[in-house]
RNA sequence: UGGGGCGUCGCCAAGUCGGUAAGGCACGAGACUUUGGAUCUCGCAUGCGUUGGUUCGAGUCCAGCCGCCCCAGCCA
């Protein structure tokens, strides 16, 4: 397994290798990672906390968490809780620097009268489609408002009145005085503070004024020293007011702030076969459509833990894919070629058919039970598990056919097969009913062809995996695909994204007979099924008691692709 | 006659001062194999959106053109 992963380098290293030549931020690096707790983290901003993160870790840097909970009507203490779980999981370290927005908003607030004193704020009693109407168009400028040039003492006094609910929502705003001909709308003086009585999950009802996210991120990114404020591309348009924010702390409270943090923005993630947008997921929760938010079909942090993806698989992903400003969309099969790689060392073999076909051995004595020892991780120092062998045991129904192409190396009449760690058997008869179908084979068994001590000299292409009928564990398997059908699932060619919807993304099925070695699998386990793929034993449903595995991914299969 | 951003192999993505196109995924061929898995070897852009220009030499510099993405929340 790859733990440690090699940093690509990236146009972010470079803009922060040239920040510490020319010596800024006294050679420190911090970074943030700064969700609004109102959903799911998915695998997308997963990207976003392990770039983070490692850019923290690779200058020697620190890496904060900060909530963003600056719109009570939208966030709550739920979400706080399971975003810190996910990021926890992830394995990125905050250490004690565990933040919230809300924290500081009595310091914001005094940033905010400084911003008045110096005439570059002022309270605006426009409605809101006031303020859009005046607001101009893109390809027109906008208009001044008439409150633009009130006294310094007026302004000061009608926001005191603001904070102390005096004023019912949106009848005025606090607004930065800046630049209503701009070409970017950003900065046609953007509002800064807003009226809302609602009750906030963590302050309570001590605010009825909230800061915006253009006035509020880039003070607090300042207020804990963060040098690098990474964010996605989105925000580059917003990136000259970020300046403006920092700048006007750094020049009228320069005691509250750290540094001059600098945004830098980047592409955000998309994939192959799934959506992305908070909007589209809620969607898929709420039209049960998937049975919720870490349903293993999902691209949430909840949703791949729970299918049994590692934490080292998605930061290995995440490597591959690079970071630049692009946008682009990156094929489902290289995080499941990481998914494979770092289970390939990790995940203990064992044996599971299924699709049964039950396989009678006319030669082997009946009631004969023979031990055999096989390897768990074949290669690695991994150990064997005892595995029992027996007169009568299942196949897979796709390891035999009747009129075989020559290409098909499995069981067919008069043909060989090695059952994988115990002996070479030919078929003999294929044993049907009154519909034609085929119910059991009978084969006959070599004995001089024992794993590990043939001596039959015999060249066996096949090898085919099997579980003893007498012995078998029985399991529940859920065989999940791509969620979507399509490979852009956004495409609206039958309309709506739902309509693209994969109805074979969830297969289950029961009583699957499996070796008896898996009746010890603690909840929470890694296994690759022979042949098969990798399946997790599902921790959520393991507490009753169920012995249900989840297909994390399948095996590579070159077979499929001969047989088309 | 708004502003911002992007365009290097099917999908990602490296490409400091211009010096003669990394790597990964996918795909193909072969070797090996008691998982048609894994592993190993080889192959896979005379060309970097396009047209001109500068230069001994351009993906890298200049000019024009084309295409795609984002922005008119008192959301973040």
């Amino acid at each position: 397994m790859a733990n440690e992963t090699e940093v690509k380098s990236n146009f972010i290293h470079a803009i922060i290798n040239r920040d510490l030549e020319e010596g800024k931020n006294n050679g420190l690096v911090h970074t943030r990672f700064p969700p609004e707790p109102n959903g799911y983290l998915h695998i997308g901003h997963a990207k976003a906390i392990l770039l983070n993160f490692t850019i923290a870790k690779v200058y020697n840097g620190k890496f904060n968490l900060r909530f963003d909970d600056t719109n009570p009507v939208r966030e709550e203490q739920e979400f706080v809780d399971s975003i810190i779980e996910d990021i926890r999981w992830l394995g990125a370290d905050w250490e004690d620097r565990l933040y919230f927005s809300s924290d500081s908003f009595q310091v914001k607030y005094e940033f905010a009268c400084r911003l008045i004193r110096a005439g570059r704020a002022y309270v605006c009693d426009l409605n809101p489609e006031q303020i859009r109407e005046f607001r101009g168009t893109l390809t027109e400028p906008g208009r001044e408002s008439p409150y633009r040039n009130r006294s310094t003492e007026i302004n000061l006094r009608l926001f005191e009145q603001m904070r102390n609910g005096e004023f019912p929502n949106g009848s005025r705003v606090l607004r930065a005085k800046i630049d209503m001909a701009s070409g970017n709308l950003n900065l046609r003086d953007p509002v800064l503070y807003r009226i809302l009585h609602a009750r906030h999950h963590r302050t309570g009802d001590s605010w009825c004024i909230y800061p915006m996210y253009d006035f509020d991120h880039p003070f607090t990114d300042a207020m804990e020293g963060i040098t690098h404020s990474l964010c996605s591309i989105e925000y580059s348009d917003h990136r000259p007011l970020y300046d403006w924010v920092v700048d006007s702390a750094l020049e009228l409270f320069p005691e509250a702030v750290r540094c001059r943090s600098r945004q830098i923005e980047f592409a955000r993630l998309n994939m192959t076969y799934t959506v992305m947008s908070k909007r589209k997921l809620r969607r898929l929760v709420e039209e049960r459509h998937v049975q919720g938010w870490d349903d293993p079909r999902m691209p949430t942090i909840a949703g791949l833990r729970r299918r049994g993806v590692t934490p080292a698989a998605i930061a290995d992903f995440q490597e591959r894919a690079g970071i630049a400003r692009s946008d682009s969309v990156i094929d489902l099969a290289m995080l499941e070629h990481c998914i494979r790689n770092d289970l390939e060392n990790k995940a203990h073999r064992v044996m599971a058919v299924l699709d049964p076909l039950k396989v009678v051995l006319t030669n082997w004595p009946a009631g004969k039970t023979e031990l055999l020892a096989l390897e768990n991780i074949p290669g690695a120092d991994a150990g064997t598990r005892q595995v029992p062998f027996g007169r009568e045991i299942f196949i897979e129904r796709e390891d035999f056919m009747e009129a075989p192409p020559k290409q098909f190396f499995r069981l067919a009449p008069g043909r060989e097969v090695r059952l994988k760690g115990a002996y070479v058997i030919r078929c003999e008869d294929a044993v049907k009913d009154a519909a034609g179908n085929i119910t059991e084979l009978h084969c006959t068994f070599d004995p001089q062809t024992k794993s590990g001590e043939d001596t039959s000299g015999r060249k066996i292409k096949g090898v085919i995996h099997w579980v003893s009928v007498e012995h078998a564990a029985r399991i529940t398997v859920r065989l999940y695909e791509n969620l979507f059908a399509r490979e852009n699932p956004e495409s609206e060619e039958d309309g709506d994204f739902t309509a693209n919807i994969n109805p074979d993304s969830l297969v289950t099925t029961g009583n699957v007979p499996a070796e008896p070695a898996i009746a010890a699998a603690a909840a929470g386990t890694r296994f690759q099924f022979l042949r098969k793929g990798y399946f997790y034993r599902d921790p959520a449903d393991a507490k009753e008691g169920r012995m249900i595995f989840n297909r994390i991914v399948g095996l590579k299969d070159s077979w499929a692709k001969i047989s088309q």
